[in-house]
DNA sequence: TTTTGTGCAAATTGTTTGCAACACG
DNA sequence: CGTGTTGCAAACAATTTGCACAAAA
């Protein structure tokens, strides 16, 4: 969690690509991280530490340490949706951002340009630049809003 | 953390008004809740757990229990600003909703009618109910997106 | 005097760190 | 070989829970 979005994103798309990018800065391409990169590059959704850990029989402590190290390459990042554990997907895989419903858990996954209107909306009310990658849009799905009255 | 902002907002504005609302609820009106419910309406900006049980010498566990009852009771919510702990504050005191910078941490709290227009296009455009007041809209101030190239 | 709520200690979850052994380059 | 990395255990931060005891009503 060193990394936040900060780190421009690599258009890196498989585990030996990766690899490659690893050994260019020096660093050193070892089993573990080689099966945090594929189990990441492999995945459709973004995946916990946890569920990294386990699917690559792995140590958290080092899953951790890997993701961070990837982060900081530009070739994986994090996301935060609401409560729970954060989530890692490749850059590359994932120029998304999300919108989450607090009440079903659903989310909604967009091309980060889908959000734009909602961004200028903010740049020029507020000077602000929002990024919805890092942590979402939280609210209520169209069903649940629909479903109930609050 | 129980309740997320699923509860009716209540418009109290002392630590007597809100023992009346327990009371009228059937709940005992105890000397720690009075406590925490003090410290909450004299607070001007949201205050973590941490820092209540601080001020108030009480348990952080009891802390924990009664601003999660004073939630149930629409008296109280919490955001979470980013990482770290959830930071609460009286929901009459708090139609807030917030902009967060992961930059400077700097924080934005503005009425929650000052964001209509972004809520709007999020719904025009996704049929979603954006609420930035259990998750704020995180970026970049215009301070640090003007100071880094980024 | 009967519940409901508290304090304390311990468990949980998510994540980080210290350190000796290990393996990439 | 030598240093960057790992694995394990332990520390940590935020929060929750179990339980005997205290105190509202």
């Amino acid at each position: 969690m060193t990394h936040s979005h900060n780190v421009p994103a690599r258009q890196v798309r498989s585990a030996e690509e990766a690899a490659r990018v690893m050994r260019a800065a020096g660093l050193r391409v070892t089993a573990s991280r080689r099966a945090v990169a594929q189990a990441l590059f492999a995945a459709s959704d973004p995946l916990t530490a946890e569920q990294i850990a386990e699917a690559t029989g792995g140590d958290p402590a080092s899953v951790y340490r890997n993701l961070d190290t990837l982060e900081g390459l530009g070739l994986v990042r994090h996301v935060h949706l609401g409560h729970g554990p954060g989530c890692y997907s490749p850059t590359a895989q994932d120029e998304r951002e999300y919108l989450v419903c607090e009440e079903c858990g659903d989310r909604l996954a967009l091309p980060a340009a889908r959000l734009d209107a909602v961004r200028a909306v903010v740049r020029d009310e507020f000077g602000f630049e929002a990024r919805f990658s890092h942590f979402p849009i939280v609210g209520r799905c169209a069903r649940c809003a629909a479903a109930s009255p609050g």
